[in-house]
DNA sequence: AGTATGGTTTGACATGCATCAAGCTCGGGT
DNA sequence: ACCCGAGCTTGATGCATGTCAAACCATACT
């Protein structure tokens, strides 16, 4: 039932088939259909990978933009911090999620990026993908739904933020991430949280002891079990009734 | 010092000198250093204006997308519904502003957009776009600037309904607002709330009452007056105290 | 192995906002 | 001019979540 192998690598299983000399994106947030020609000029762009620690930084909010970048392994949160401590955490990044789109509007980051575990990414220099955009149309118009995509992402945390209450957003959020596993091939029902109850709370707009006085709830439920960051979904069922009604779209396979 | 023709019209200034055959976004969202040549070219792909009443629908979520709109004159606010009742307002959009972005990615429109006041769009057909964008380099990068631009805005409102509490959320609000009027040549200070009470709650992620009873504490406290829908910002320091420290960027001349 | 440290759980209490309810004001229609 | 209904204000009350605090646990470090 347990993939065990996933609790520590976190390496999606199909991208590990992939023997690539870059780090190829097509099988991972650029799948359109190219030619072998518009590949190779792809991978021409896809500047060499980059490993981080958990703990850091890949982009500090205000440094210059000049590249976004695709998660290739690991697990990231962006976070938009106030003048005095608050911060909130405005999403968390998976395999195949693109990270600092946010960047190009002002030609600065305007969030932090940091890895919650240790994690490799793909760095895409904005500029040369503009202008291969240019060239291969369908690449172009792929970028604009990844953006588009970000944006609808934004909407459903919105009304998350916005109208549900502290069980509602739980477990829209379990099965949030559930769903995203899942489609990387991962078991949906059995994952290791990657982020700390506080980190949770400041995305979900609550503070740590209501996440886990939630938390704990729900395992008295019965509806999932809890062992600190080890989390199985037992009904998952349950938590969708919770939210039936109440998400817009908070079902996506894409980041949360 | 009001700006009586606002409260009717709500027309920018800047906006009335243009005069021109299509609806000329360039001195609007698209302000881009484009040779005469191109701008012709743009011209062709705006198709006409669309003149819109009060209350009605400029698009509907689920409808399938073909363009995105910039707002010419009037005012739009755009929300997703829940499959209950529940709806979240994820913005309020004037001159100069585009609507609909958050299609792209699913090649339907996510959300709705309904116009607060008679209002004024122009149409940007997508597909054309993305292939002017391609003939115009500084284009697609303006319009990739201005997809960017959203997720930042979004981004900001996050933290707005994350992190804030009912006077600093609505002290955020019209602080937005007028500067958003301000730069759009209208009085900073004073100014008509296009929007009920009910919306600018499910906006900010409270109740009609609450939204209420702070503009009433506001009023009490000498920092603004509040005639029904005619609001006027006595002592904006005071408003911009109350935010000082938790404001990330809320302080955008675009849209929220 | 022992100890320190950060994250987590749980409890008791406080409070900000929602809820319920009543009355008011304004604008539109007859 | 009148009435009606929608939107708004204001009050009384309740509840969900925040706050403060203590104890626990697991991991990392000496």
């Amino acid at each position: 039932m347990r993939n065990t192998m996933v609790e520590h690598t976190n390496i999606p299983i199909h991208t590990l088939k992939v023997s690539c000399s870059n780090c190829s994106l097509r099988e991972l947030c650029l799948p359109v259909g190219l030619s072998r020609e518009e590949m190779s000029q792809l991978d021409a762009v896809i500047r060499q990978s980059r490993r981080l620690k958990r703990g850091e930084y890949l982009f500090r909010a205000g440094e210059p933009f000049k590249s976004v970048f695709a998660v290739r392994t690991g697990f990231f949160k962006t976070c938009v911090g106030s003048h005095d401590g608050r911060e909130q955490v405005t999403g968390f990044h998976m395999s195949g999620e693109l990270l600092g789109l946010d960047g190009i509007s002002a030609n600065a980051h305007g969030c932090d990026s940091i890895a919650l575990e240790d994690s490799e990414v793909c760095e895409l220099p904005f500029s040369r993908m503009e202008s291969l955009g240019r060239d291969i149309p369908s690449l172009q118009h792929h970028f604009f739904r990844l953006m588009s995509r970000e944006i609808v992402r934004d909407q459903s945390v919105m009304l998350l933020l916005g109208n549900m209450k502290a069980e509602e957003r739980l477990a829209a959020f379990l099965l949030n991430l559930s769903l995203r596993f899942s489609t990387r091939g991962f078991a949906a029902n059995d994952f290791i949280l990657r982020m700390s109850r506080e980190e949770i709370g400041s995305f979900l707009g609550l503070k740590l002891e209501t996440v886990s006085r939630t938390l704990s709830r729900f395992q008295a439920n019965g509806w999932i079990t809890v062992e600190h960051k080890h989390i199985q979904l037992v009904q998952p069922t349950a938590l969708k009734e919770l939210i039936s009604g109440c998400s817009g779209n908070t079902q996506q396979t894409h980041a949360m």
